[in-house]
DNA sequence: CCTAATCTCTCTAGTACCTAGAGGTTCAAG
DNA sequence: CTTGAACCTCTAGGTACTAGAGAGATTAGG
């Protein structure tokens, strides 16, 4: 069993964090030791690498809520989770494509970025440029927050 | 001269974040009509045009204060600005992968979910594993909002 | 076994970055 | 001149954390 500080830096999360993850019911109440303190299992430490990733990813935590649900129950007949599936993939395949638009933006910033100084520097300009980012327009500034 | 709901839609930013970035001292306070209303001039439209895509490219409005703090001094060196749009490219590559185990992952979970049970789901697998996502950790999950 | 250092506990409040709504004013078309 | 869209200020809410206070628990060294 891991203590909370173990189980943190072990996932890559800090402890309020974690804190907060059980408070929002998207851990379980951890197990506690007769002080009181909380004491964590290796699957616990699966699923909160798992969120952790999930969330690097752009997923909400609603979302993550979705796809933990998947495998909290293995059993549950296809319907439902082909749906939350179906629709995640969905997510994640426009989460790439957009993703890749800005790789495309930033390869050319840093491409024009070369040494010199701010006034030869076109990072700034490229950003201001409607032009260079005909892709992206009108979308949630925070579909792919990361 | 524009209105804050033109140069709202010709920038793409909604008109409440427009009035916020006013107030957090990220555009200037704007020129009013006789009747109090905002007006604003092509170069605050530059400007705003900057900053939404700046956001878009995951900058927090800090990093943001700091680009448009640069330009204000063009002759400095552009290797900070260079090495901030490098950071932010190697930390997009590195989850346009981890995306890419992620949509794997749940093409063949929607392909398994023909009519069967899940109970051989590795999502939680590939997300948890810390393996696949070598470059990005101990970062700020913040870093590369989109 | 005792102490000191280091966790960990709960609780409240703060951060970043918006977003929505109420209740009122201004502007531009008909 | 009227009507309806767009604007104003202000407050409050939302998500996902993050920090700090003050108190209790645990562990390593002497």
């Amino acid at each position: 069993m891991l203590t909370i500080g173990k189980l943190g830096s072990a996932a890559g999360v800090k402890i309020p964090t974690i804190r907060y993850y059980e408070q929002i019911g998207l851990l379980p109440n951890a197990e506690r030791s007769s002080g009181n303190q909380r004491l964590y299992s290796r699957s616990t430490q699966d699923r909160l690498a798992f969120i952790r990733h999930a969330r690097e990813l752009g997923f909400t935590l609603e979302a993550i809520r979705d796809l933990l649900g998947l495998s909290d129950r293995p059993d549950q007949s296809c319907a439902e989770v082909d749906a939350i599936a179906r629709a995640q993939l969905q997510a994640v395949e426009g989460r790439i494509a957009r993703l890749q638009a800005l790789k495309g933006e930033l390869e050319r910033m840093v491409g024009h970025c070369a040494g010199g100084t701010i006034s030869d520097c076109r990072v700034i300009e490229v950003l201001g440029n409607h032009a260079h980012c005909a892709a992206d327009h009108g979308r949630d500034l925070h579909a792919v927050s990361e």
